[in-house]
DNA sequence: ATGGTGGCCCGGCCA
């Protein structure tokens, strides 16, 4: 099956950008991420003409995520499966067609000294929990999202300039590494070990052009998922053209 | 490089 994640950056905004990749690349499940809008607003009467389920957690202005799946909904899971709820929308799970489909978007920080910086980190260790309560190391099971942290320094365009920001931080790092080691794979980096593979790029300054991004966008699977795993893209044609997202899809095949 | 662009919804926040 073909799973993949997009943060949209609106998909009130993104939408025609969203149906038309839909079409053209006919995955099986979408993690999206940053809809900005209410349960009530999501279009899915309109994701459903294309054949897709969804199930949507969304608070309006801000956050907001979903999943879209043509195998089916089960077993849809809003917010934490453990611990205390989380007061913004960035967090949906559901069973897909036998796997369990963890959709996240987790706070970006803002600054290492920022109160927004320990919530991150307090995010990441809840997500964990959560990954254990709905599933098991050797289940089938994905987290795909914006983790709005790049895994190491093959995944920045300039480590040196980022030195003392977000999303590179040893802390950050560490969560994510954590999360991973309780049996999560990095499906794009196993299969593409090179640098500067990037999924996200600042809308100033051309940064898309210059080739200034990072890979903060990923698909962590369980073991028996990520060995099922033959190919992997991000797609960075969707990240050119007429009012693109800041980001581009991630897709694997498992 | 302390700006820049784009989305929210129309002044400032957030990424």
């Amino acid at each position: 099956m073909l799973v993949a994640t997009w943060n949209v950056n609106s998909l009130k905004a993104r939408m025609p950008r969203v149906v038309a990749w839909l079409e053209e690349v006919q995955p099986d499940v979408v993690c999206l991420q940053e809809t900005k809008m209410t349960d009530e607003a999501f279009p899915s009467a309109e994701l459903l003409a294309l054949g897709y389920d969804s199930v949507h957690f969304g608070q309006g202005r801000w956050n907001g995520v979903a999943i879209l799946s043509r195998l089916g909904i089960e077993r849809p899971v809003v917010n934490f499966a453990a611990g205390a709820p989380d007061p913004e929308a960035r967090i949906v799970t559901a069973t897909c067609g036998g796997l369990v489909v963890v959709c996240v978007y987790v706070p970006n920080g803002r600054a290492l000294d920022h109160e927004h910086y320990q919530y991150k980190l307090r995010w990441m260790r809840q997500l964990r929990d959560h990954v254990a309560a709905v599933s098991e190391p050797d289940g089938d099971l994905v987290v795909a999202g914006d983790f709005n942290i790049a895994p190491d320094d093959r995944d920045v365009w300039d480590p040196a300039a980022l030195e003392g920001s977000t999303h590179v931080s040893a802390a950050e790092r560490q969560a994510l590494a954590s999360l991973c080691d309780w049996g999560l794979v990095d499906v794009v980096r196993a299969q593409h070990p090179e640098p500067r593979i990037f999924s996200w790029w600042d809308y100033r300054d051309g940064s898309f052009h210059k080739g200034h991004g990072m890979r903060i966008d990923l698909v962590l699977a369980t073991g028996p998922v990520a060995s099922r795993s033959a190919w992997s893209v991000v797609d960075r044609n969707a990240r050119k053209g007429e009012q693109p997202s800041d980001h581009a899809p991630v897709a694997v095949l498992c």
